[in-house]
Formats: structure tokens, sequence, C-alpha cells
DNA sequence: CAGATTGTTCTCAT
DNA sequence: TATGAGAACAATCT
């Protein structure tokens, strides 16, 4: 599920529910979703600290602390939410931080594909990041459009790996093909002067629009809330939706619009 | 029961 | 060397 705008938006949900508390206690109830720390050791390092702030690149959010950075990827199905002590836990919360006298910041994930990450320091942060491009909001389009001119793979499977540009996944991917009107299944180094324009463009405009959902919207006027309709048409000439694979991921377009 | 799922990373083949 | 297909990861849902 989480793409850019979701990752902002638990962004928002730490910032509003943690910034500036201290962490009184991180409770760890399912090591499987640690990477490369014990829970002994993340306990360690994060109790009695205090939360300063958080940054997202790309699908990444990197919660700061003054000391050590947490690093939290969402994967499929992760999510943060903010909760009271008292509250019952969710079966699929996986790590619980108390923060604050009376708040929890709660990772909930169920499938736990990814999970959370602890960098000692800023070079630790930057291996954290070490594959991932630009971020989708932040790169110019000069840096976008050279991304794309140096890639000879289908331009859904370019827009969707994170080393080329980070923070868009498959829908977002999609739904940014169908309103650049650029077939999925172009090379990137065929696509035109005109095309790369307007996937930057569209770009910028998809994530903007999506951004304060914190999700990216089904709406009806996009492509994203008719992909998943029994009969799926497009949204803008009404033909009838054509759905296929690409890079492992379901890859919905419009063969007349696009 | 088979097949699918909005993510990432690895191996193997082309 | 660069891509792509497929698998693996885990836990569901249709």
């Amino acid at each position: 599920m989480p793409e850019l705008p979701d990752v902002e938006g638990f962004r928002r949900v730490f910032v509003s529910c943690a910034k500036g508390r201290v962490i009184r206690q991180v409770d760890v109830r399912d090591a499987g979703v640690l990477h490369g720390v014990s829970a002994r050791r993340l306990r360690e390092a994060l109790e009695g600290r205090r939360f300063t702030g958080a940054e997202r690149h790309g699908k990444w959010l990197l919660a700061r602390t003054g000391g050590p950075t947490l690093g939290l990827h969402f994967g499929m199905t992760g999510l943060l939410v903010c909760a009271r002590p008292g509250e019952e836990a969710a079966p699929h919360d996986r790590v619980v931080f108390t923060v604050g006298a009376d708040r929890q910041l709660r990772y909930r994930d169920q499938r736990k594909l990814q999970g959370l990450w602890l960098a000692e320091d800023e070079s630790a942060v930057e291996r954290l990041l070490a594959h991932q491009g630009p971020d989708a909001l932040a790169v110019d389009r000069e840096r976008f459009e050279a991304a794309l001119c140096a890639r000879r793979g289908t331009i859904k499977t370019v827009l969707t790996n994170q080393s080329v540009v980070a923070g868009l996944g498959n829908l977002l991917a999609d739904e940014i093909l169908w309103r650049a009107r650029v077939r999925p299944s172009t090379h990137s180094n065929d696509l035109t002067e005109a095309d790369r324009r307007r996937l930057y463009t569209q770009m910028r405009r998809t994530l903007r629009s999506a951004v304060p959902t914190g999700r990216v919207p089904p709406r009806d006027s996009w492509l994203t809330g008719h992909r998943d309709t029994p009969s799926p048409h497009c949204p803008r000439c009404g033909e009838l939706l054509r759905r296929s694979r690409m890079g492992g991921r379901t890859t919905v377009w419009c063969a007349k619009c696009q």
C-alpha cells in the first residue's frame, strides 16, 4: 500500500504524535520486523531520548532523536498509528513507542515485508538510503529527464525503480503514465522530449494532489478509481482498460489514450 | 485450492 | 553490462 503520499501521511502522524516527546518505552512485540538491530539494542538506544522530528525520502521515513536515527519502511501493508497507552494493541502492532505521558506511536504491519532499522550515525543513514534515487517530489526536471534517458527498460519499471526516482509505487506509476498519455510498455530511452516533459509535469501534479490525502485517492476522475472495478473503463474516454503484468506487477492502462 | 496483493531484493537467463 | 522474469519474504483475501 504505502507509496510516497502514504509515507508523507505517516510523517504527519509521527509529527503530531511523537515529535518533541520523550521516548518512555519501546515495546518490541514482534522482533521479526527489526533489521540489523536487536530488541534490546533498540530499547537501549531510544529509551530516554526524545523524537526531534522526521524526514521522508521516497518511501523511507527517518525518525530523528539527536542520537541514533530510526529508519522505517512500510513495505506493502505497514502503517503508523497514534494511540493512547490504554488502548488495546491491534494484532499487527509490531513495535509500540510510548512517547510522553499518554501517547503511543505504533508501527503496525500485517505482512512484515519491511520494518525498522536503527542507524547509529549519519553514515549509517546514508547507507540506508544508498540505493535511493532523488525523491520524486524534490527531483528537478533536468535530473528527472536525464534519468529517463539513461534507462532502456520499459517506462513502467523505470518509474517504479527506487534507484531512479524514489517514492513511486505501482498505483502512482500507472496513474502518472495514464495522465501523461504514455504507454507503460514504451522503453524509457524511446520517449520523446514531449513525453518526458508530460511525465514530469503529471508526476508533480499527481503527487501534489495525493499527498494531502495521505494515499493515492481512488477518485472517479483518476485511473486509480477504476482499476479495481469489475469491468474497468477509462474515466477519460470510456474505453475498456487493459491489464497486464510488467516487472511482476499488475499494470493497468488505456490502449486508446495511451 | 489457486492466485492475487499498492514493496524490495536476490538469482538466473537473455 | 543492463534488463527482465521469477522467486522469496509473510499474511491475508477472493
